[in-house]
DNA sequence: TACTTAGCAA
DNA sequence: CCTTTTGCTAAGTA
């Protein structure tokens, strides 16, 4: 790899980091972000991604003058683009490569969000360090010129496929897939006049305002090369190819129906052979369908970005289906407004209730237009106009059987709808949800989500069953704009007890590692301190762990309220309205009900003590949990976020993984290895080994009571009779601790079943968690040799053992 | 109404 | 190369 490859601030006024940064350098971004993606899952599928020795040597390619300015490379034979990107202090350079081939999804994302061929091209050149290789430009030219050609069209909730090519679309008939899915295969193919397109204003920006015609904001061409010969010749070309299309668009377009239930086989075989379906609405010449009297509240203004968003959507004059990403936080609801009859589909029955305040906040909606459908709500199945919202629940669309809800099923899945909008997008690739994408006939699609992530590979599947990612807010860019709190990350390193560590090495299933690494003593302390110091700062601060056990020995030893699934749910309220209002209350412990499904009060500072292994959207989740804090705007505000880590163990390799997003969105996490002052700290816990060794055999022996339940013969006692009753659980777990009191027998049983444990389970030992041994050890490795401060003298791994 | 169960997601 | 536990929702039962 060249060495001109470090970290460097772009500077000067003709580089792309300064020439209009509004629209370009976030547009870059975008598209670079599609990139990490590809690379982050192709990582996981190879284990170790591309290695920095796999990067081809650039040194011999001729680099522009001002290079340095410029972000991209482009490896000329295999077309992989590398952008190195800026201000990551705590990470320093970072690549990010793909390989163009086998993305075009990026090309046609970018198309469908209004770039021209000539645009993508342009953009490449005035971002690469070097000349853009002819083969790449053709590449994109005749990918790109083959997009957009045909169309995914609903019309009288019957799907078509439409194009102004005959041609094309006979060649889609021939292919063995998308034949098979045709109904009526005698019939010639249907003719119609082409619609027409014209320009939108979008509701709530202050061209709709003054009611004017709004030129529709398209993304503003970066400026022309004039001297570049090769430009020209290629804008020559593509315009003469446009002429070409708008031809056609006069003339007539041709279809031919599909199945419901094969639209989205067709999509995804359409994306493979190269012809990408576009799906837009065209609601403005929609007569089949009532408009629905809503429109924004006069007062309303939207933000900058949202408009942003809404302009990737109504681009063209007509609503695309695809994904908007934005933050946590009001306004994505506005997007809603539109026309025609919507449908929202969310996946509580909490957001159902909020979707509708939402409406009514900030639109001029009629109440009575909005149908609430979730199972305590299921009487009404009709619209009192002949339009309206209906809000429901993923879980009603696809699950319910009962009598009620068929009738409303029914008259959903029988009737055309104008938009379908998507909240947590991201759950619906899920197996079932994806059922509403094809039993919901609506002729656009709209996801929404803060978080476009999943630790499966399934996030590619919106692709096809929703459309492409239109736009994604930057977290880093909004909070410097004031629309979300600036966080300070900081990931603490906690050194594991001698006790803790000769345990955790010894412990043979993923559950007794995890607790005891949450259990840590130095772990507790750590929160401890951290929760004192915070809130003498006068901060509130929400702890959060997965673990339910970890949960309640940290809160009820700390003496702070929790809540997890089992709280009742007036206790639940109660706890929170205190932890809002009550000044003496200003910490709160949640188990991961605190995730998505509850209603949080603002809170300016976050301890993590234990997480869902690697789950890069739970941090987003969480960390999204501080954003909208009120005081964001006072001067020098920060909110804290907070990950404790026992150190030398599999933690380390499940934290870095999970800040992955976090650290793409531009956020940069400090190491901690010594909380100043900690050691001075008044009542401290555990700061004797007698008290360590007895949270250490509490810790044991909860393990054993969750793995090894028939010991105790009693159903009542068993992890599944858990399951069953909560409140036995509860009583479970303090009676057996209070057994416990010191005793060392606990201990020995304990080893005993660890030992019949380790046979039973020795070929998950060896593969799976010798992996993740593995790299937990290279980064502990990698780690101890920066740090070199704690390493647990005399023990042996007995991992492989 | 309150509680339980099944099925699902992450 | 493997998969827990917790929580949510809908619907059934006393």
């Amino acid at each position: 790899m060249s060495n001109k490859m470090t970290k460097r601030k772009a500077t000067g006024l003709d580089t792309p980091d300064s020439v209009n940064s509004d629209t370009d350098a976030s547009d870059i971004r975008q598209a670079v972000s599609h990139f990490s993606l590809e690379t982050y899952s192709k990582r996981r599928k190879t284990d170790d991604g591309p290695s920095t020795s796999e990067l081809r040597d650039f040194s011999s390619l001729p680099l522009k003058d001002d290079h340095v300015n410029r972000p991209l490379w482009i490896e000329p034979e295999k077309g992989r683009i590398i952008v190195e990107s800026f201000s990551r202090p705590s990470r320093g350079p970072k690549t990010f490569s793909s390989e163009l081939q086998s993305h075009n999804l990026v090309l046609f994302a970018a198309v469908s969000i209004g770039w021209t061929t000539s645009d993508i091209l342009h953009r490449l050149k005035f971002y690469c360090k070097t000349a853009v290789p002819q083969a790449i430009q053709d590449f994109i030219i005749v990918s790109t010129s083959s997009f957009g050609k045909v169309r995914l069209v609903l019309k009288h909730t019957k799907y078509y496929i439409e194009s102004s090519d005959e041609q094309v679309l006979q060649k889609l008939l021939r292919d063995e897939v998308i034949g098979a899915c045709r109904i009526d295969s005698s019939e010639e193919f249907t003719k119609e006049a082409a619609p027409k397109m014209g320009a939108l204003a979008i509701p709530g920006t202050k061209a709709a305002a003054g009611a004017r015609q709004a030129e529709v904001a398209v993304q503003e061409r970066p400026a022309e090369d004039e001297d570049d010969e090769v430009v020209r010749q290629e804008r020559e070309m593509l315009n003469a190819l446009r002429e070409d299309d708008e031809e056609e668009e006069m003339d007539q377009v041709h279809s031919f129906q599909i199945a419901p239930e094969n639209a989205q086989k067709v999509s995804k075989r359409c994306r493979e052979i190269n012809l990408p379906l576009t799906e837009e609405y065209d609601f403005r010449n929609d007569e089949a369908n009532a408009n629905l009297d809503i429109d924004l509240k006069p007062s309303v203004q939207i933000r900058p970005y949202q408009e942003q968003a809404l302009s990737k959507m109504f681009g063209n004059g007509r609503a695309r289906s695809g994904i908007i990403v934005l933050p946590c936080g009001a306004g994505k609801t506005l997007v809603g407004i539109t026309a025609a009859c919507t449908i929202v589909l969310c996946t509580s029955v909490m957001s159902v209730v909020q979707w509708r305040a939402e409406f009514l906040k900030w639109s001029n909606i009629d109440p009575s237009d909005i149908l609430v459908f979730t199972a305590d709500n299921k009487q009404q199945s009709h619209f009192n106009k002949n339009t309206g919202v209906v809000i429901a629940t993923y879980n009603m669309i696809t699950q319910s059987r009962s009598h009620d809800a068929m009738k409303i099923l029914d008259f959903i899945t029988k009737r055309e709808w104008g938009l379908m909008l998507l909240d947590e997008v991201h759950v619906v690739p899920a197996e079932m949800f994806k059922k509403v994408t094809y039993s919901v006939a609506s002729h656009c699609k709209l996801g929404l989500t803060a978080t476009l992530l999943r630790e499966d590979n399934k996030i590619e599947d919106l692709n096809f069953l929703i459309g492409p990612k239109l736009y994604e807010a930057n977290w880093q860019e909004l909070s410097q704009q004031g629309h979300i709190a600036r966080v300070q990350c900081a990931e603490v390193w906690c050194p594991m007890t001698p006790e803790f560590y000769t345990e955790y090495l010894r412990a043979n299933t993923v559950n007794k590692r995890g607790l005891l690494f949450t259990m840590n003593p130095r772990k507790f302390q750590a929160c401890q301190f951290l929760i004192n110091f915070h809130e003498q700062r006068g901060d509130k601060v929400i702890v959060f762990s997965d673990n339910v056990y970890a949960l309640k020995a940290y809160a009820l030893k700390m003496k702070r309220p929790f809540i997890y699934g089992g709280t009742p749910q007036n206790e639940r309220q109660q706890v929170l309205d205190n932890f809002q209002f009550n000044p003496a209350t200003n910490t709160v412990f949640l188990s991961k009900i605190g995730d998505t499904s509850l209603d949080l009060p603002e809170a300016t500072c976050l301890i993590q003590i234990s997480s869902h292994f690697g789950s890069r959207r739970q941090e987003a989740q969480r960390l999204g949990r501080i954003l909208r804090a009120k005081r964001r705007n006072d001067e020098g505000f920060n909110a804290f976020f907070y990950s404790l880590v026992s150190k030398d163990t599999n933690e380390m390799y499940y934290a870095t993984k999970r800040q992955a997003f976090l650290v793409d969105q531009g956020y940069a996490f400090k190491v901690i290895t010594h909380l100043q002052g900690i050691e001075k700290m008044p009542e401290l816990a555990y700061t004797t080994p007698e008290e360590r060794r007895e949270l250490l055999q509490d810790v044991l022996l909860q393990n054993e009571t969750a793995g090894e339940a028939e010991v105790i013969s009693e159903d009542l006692f068993s992890e599944y009779g858990a399951r069953k009753t909560k409140k036995g659980a509860r009583r479970t777990a303090g009676t057996l601790s209070e057994l416990s009191g010191g005793q060392d027998m606990a201990y020995i049983e304990y080893n005993k079943s660890s030992n019949k444990g380790l046979k039973k389970k020795k070929g998950y030992q060896n593969s799976f968690m010798k992996g993740l041994a593995r790299k937990a050890d290279r980064v502990a490795a990698a780690k101890r040799e920066n740090e070199g401060v704690y390493w647990c003298p005399g023990l042996k791994d007995n991992r492989d053992a």
